[in-house]
DNA sequence: TAATCTAACAACGA
DNA sequence: CTCGTTGTTAGATT
């Protein structure tokens, strides 16, 4: 996205959804007109753009969403809420399949931006150390599942990614943060690091397009136990068991993660 | 209170326990030192007095503390936390038997002082009506016990009181806020007004002693169904239970305050 | 399948 | 007899 969009200026902005926008569509699209797109990188879920020279679009494509390239010769998906094209006729769509937010704040106003200012660091950073993770399960009240989801602790992990983390960690999602041993956290920290570059290689998960379109080939067959009730745990062969887990689904071995 | 200490000017400030402060000991000392007591008047379980010109001195008394008056010829308590003395020798102590607050604020920030920016209205306030209670009930998803301890909506009704103001009202502390009838609103509205006055009537509760230090007569052979497990209902003869109403105790008749 | 906010609620500590 | 903080949960959102 980066590649292609980067150092173009805003020709047009299309609103279809005004709910995703934190102001007026109209003085979304006023804002926006006429900037030049800066820097583009990713937070956790969210997606930062600079639009030049002192504004940012914040993007957060919430549960399933397409956001896709476009050029003058290429076919729009029949159905999108947000278009932005730029001077050159190329841009994107998105498509929310059920909710997210398209925000424009001024740069200024970036570290009050409620739901980005208090984003944990990326697992995939180089600040996301072992001692990071440990500091962050000592003296916690908490369970591990519902921590490692809070984005303010960990931007980036998501229900999907969590379930192979603990299980390669042999972990149970109810395990109280603070009770893990030094050897556990060490797992859990490889675990985290191994299962996302894993769909990242494989280019993300099969039901999840990238900017061209292009389907993932991160599926559940590479799942360990996310999402294979029933089926044999491929390290002992007990059958996977879906629980409940606060109020999230969890799909564990119950003989290799024990509470 | 009022009477005793008002226009008179702050000699001496003693503290024992700094955890009851909002700042540091001697910070509060030397602001308060030198100040003339100004109005004085409560909200909810909070005690303000104005130190002219421009401060307030906010005292939360917790669960259970006496504040009590003295004079040059008087004896002081054994024990307390905090010691005001004023040019005249007299003067008051704070002692408490679990927590409480004594805060000293800038009048300009009065405002923005946590625990009491948001009180609500006094139930014996004038502002608190009819037409207060239905809006405060309505399209509420709680039920109507920790609606009415909430200070936030109504600053002043402790567990003490709603035991007999609900009983009163043939209220069962569970019933969810919005479905109430109109002739319940009303009812639980008179009780309010009628269990704190008479509360006032006597002197206050029969274990909390006034300025001068002399116990109140609001004691439990006045309550109807309030600490009386195992008791006659004084409508109905059915005995009084004891039952866990969320995080708090509540003691209704089973058979007048149905859910 | 997937994400997050909010209100209400509970446990705990000072 | 109090209150704030932290964590949990159910419900809602387009």
């Amino acid at each position: 996205m980066a590649e292609e969009i980067t150092g173009k200026r805003i020709h047009k902005v299309e609103v279809h959804q005004p709910k995703n926008l934190n102001i007026p569509p109209e003085q979304f699209v006023e804002t926006a007109v006429g900037r030049t797109v800066g820097q583009i990188y990713g937070r956790g879920k969210w997606l930062f753009m600079k639009l030049k020279t002192d504004h940012y679009l914040l993007i957060n494509l919430g549960m399933g969403a397409d956001l896709l390239h476009f050029t003058p010769t290429s076919k729009l998906p029949e159905k999108y809420q947000f278009k932005l094209t730029l001077t050159d006729h190329s841009g994107f769509t998105i498509r929310f399949y059920w909710f997210g937010y398209i925000h424009l704040i001024p740069e200024k106003e970036l570290n009050q931006h409620k739901l980005t200012a208090k984003l944990g660091i990326s697992p995939l950073d180089k600040e996301f150390t072992r001692e990071y993770l440990q500091k962050l399960l000592a003296k916690k009240k908490t369970r591990i599942k519902p921590l490692l989801l809070n984005q303010k602790n960990i931007a980036g992990v998501g229900n999907v990614y969590i379930q192979d983390i603990l299980f390669n960690a042999r972990l149970h999602p109810d395990r109280m943060a603070s009770t893990l041993s030094d050897q556990e956290i060490n797992n859990l920290y490889d675990a985290i690091k191994t299962v996302l570059n894993r769909s990242i290689e494989k280019g993300g998960l099969a039901y999840e397009k990238n900017f061209y379109g292009e389907k993932g080939n991160f599926s559940i067959e590479d799942f360990g136990v996310g999402y294979k009730t029933g089926k044999p745990c491929p390290v002992c062969t007990t059958p996977i068991e879906k629980i409940r887990t606060g109020t999230t689904a969890s799909y564990i071995c119950p003989k290799c993660q024990k509470l």
